[in-house]
DNA sequence: CAGTGGTCTAGACCACCTC
DNA sequence: AGGTGGTCTAGACCACTGT
């Protein structure tokens, strides 16, 4: 997949940072020579630089080149819309998931999710809560609502793996931008029973709704995560343009 | 400034799309319709569609179109670097700022700035720190670190205004990226001192390193909201790519 | 001065969607 | 078939950086 060029000038060097083959400080060679060792345009290779740029790797200098600002020691989830289980690879780090309830209901019994997915009051939703747990203790409570009829034969051994692997290899969909809401809120009770008498009784709530590469919105996640140990990661720059 | 065209149709359709002269759901003019009424060639239309897609404004559907998706409701604070004073302004709230401390110290009294701004121990630096009181109330408290150096002459009264306005603007620096941390942390003393007595005695702390578009590390910053107040709002898309 | 990245063009071919 | 966006090219001119 992804067979356009830029992509695979974009893939080819970013591993090669990663890899540690050039060094932050160090200069990337110059697009002219990329362009010769790629033998592509000057746009394409400049089209995968762009991208490097925006993710984070490299800062481009006018007059003098593009240097490599990658850090391995920044976390790289910079704020891109990446499933759980892509999240848990990078990291490294083995999380357990259980289902702990997969229900159709209507859509009207949550408000918010029926007016953020845009549906009518009967529309049947599935509403899942899975719970992340390190070391048999739970560390994310997630809840997610999805369309029915978008995914009627969804399971709870799909739920238990990655939802977003059976979207998009199974069912064909691609999956392409969210708007996410990070707050600090009050466990309720359900938090309480599933993360267990903890202090401060608070989590850090990430709510978001995911859209497909059509527009239309098909996933409201509610993520709540241990305040204490909770820690989102960004790269951001100040103009896009320019 | 800006004066390049796929800017100027950025932000000609851009505020077009913030005044509502086109609603979520409708298509966007062609590419061919916009290079001919812009009288410009297609990639620099492109150009400027690109940003408004990074930025959250358009879906663009391939043999489709280009649909609105910008919400008014949603907060446009789409996780880019900008400076609290032009929050303000977008957010038409009016905080006052306070300047509650200004000294000139060494590096090594800061050891994870000095790291992270990559100083050797002797270097000055600047502590700054600021409160952002709503209706006589503290409601963000600011602390930053500059290079001393890179503005000796920086006063309270400075310090009270934009800090970013007198960087970009007096000093001509260009602010380019940062990376971003947000956790949630029980109140310090100080915290407690300015924000008075609150329940729960946490803060949302935003720890930033910002940077210059030579990529040198400038200012380390770190902004602690009531953490019952505190509202992150972030657009992303799964793949830069493709 | 030569080398770098930034912008812009005109034209080509392709894949996708709708009629 | 005709319209849409996605990719790619070859070449041009500019602004900035270094020597």
């Amino acid at each position: 997949m992804n067979l356009n060029k830029y992509n695979q000038i974009y893939q080819s060097l970013s591993s090669d940072i990663v890899e540690g083959k050039y060094e932050a400080g160090e200069i990337l060679p110059s697009e002219h020579k990329l362009l010769e060792s790629f033998g592509v345009s000057r746009e394409t290779v400049r089209k995968a630089l762009n991208l490097l740029q925006e993710n984070g790797y490299i800062q481009k200098m006018k007059g003098k080149g593009s240097v490599i600002i990658y850090n391995p020691s920044m976390n790289l989830t910079v704020s891109h819309l990446i499933s759980f289980k892509e999240v848990q690879e990078q990291q490294e780090k083995i999380y357990t998931t259980k289902v702990y309830s997969l229900e159709k209901i209507p859509a009207e019994e949550c408000p918010n999710v029926q007016v953020s997915l845009n549906l009518s009051d009967q529309t049947p939703i599935w509403q899942l809560i899975r719970q992340r747990l390190y070391e048999d203790k739970t560390h994310i409570i997630d809840t997610d609502y999805f369309m029915y009829d978008m995914m009627p034969g969804l399971t709870e051994e799909i739920a238990a793996g990655s939802i977003y692997e059976y979207i998009e290899e199974r069912l064909g969909h691609k999956i392409s931008y969210s708007q996410k809401e990070i707050t600090f809120s009050p466990m309720t009770e359900l938090d309480i029973e599933l993360f267990g008498p903890v202090q401060p009784p608070y989590t850090a709530k990430v709510k978001s709704v995911v859209h497909l590469s059509d527009a239309t919105p098909f996933q409201y996640n509610v993520s709540k995560h241990l305040a204490s140990e909770f820690k989102f990661v960004d790269f951001s720059r100040r103009f896009t343009g320019e």
